[in-house]
DNA sequence: ATAGAATAGGGTAATTAGGGTA
DNA sequence: CGTGTCCTAATTACCCTATTCT
């Protein structure tokens, strides 16, 4: 349970995920992603839901056995 | 441990393997290499592992041996 | 209040995804 | 079985100026 609420810049997550930052307010605006907004219209974007999408499956080094077994 | 690395396009992982972008595409498909979709669904490559890639036998870091199982 | 950097908005090219084929 | 090339559709990148944030 983190109640870290930390917010990210349009900015600080184009470079996380290495687009432009116009992307990640086309994200936003398409509901893809949440998105907070400053009263003067700025958008803010939460770091755990950006990490969460950072997640994809990189880290997965599939297990690959020698599945050639054929029955 | 978590080291922020940067992150490639399809464009830049297919230049440094001198191969299609589609055939990297194939790659993150099948497993064979570890990616992060965008929102959008475009992939991205976390260029650690692109190198820990390009390093070929001179590491030899036998992460395991992909595939050809000797019978 | 002024300056500098970043962001929003629209519009147009370049890249990518996906399937099917050689 | 893996890779390169064909196609179409979608996503993304870069151009501009005005407004907002620090």
């Amino acid at each position: 349970m983190e109640t870290e609420d930390r917010l990210l810049t349009p900015g600080e997550v184009a470079s996380l995920f290495r687009v432009d930052p116009k992307t990640v307010t086309r994200w936003a605006a398409a509901g893809r992603i949440g998105s907070i907004r400053t009263p003067g219209g700025h958008r803010r974007f939460r770091e755990s839901e950006v990490r969460a999408l950072l997640e994809g499956d990189a880290g997965a080094q599939a297990t690959f056995d020698s599945g050639h077994a054929q029955p």
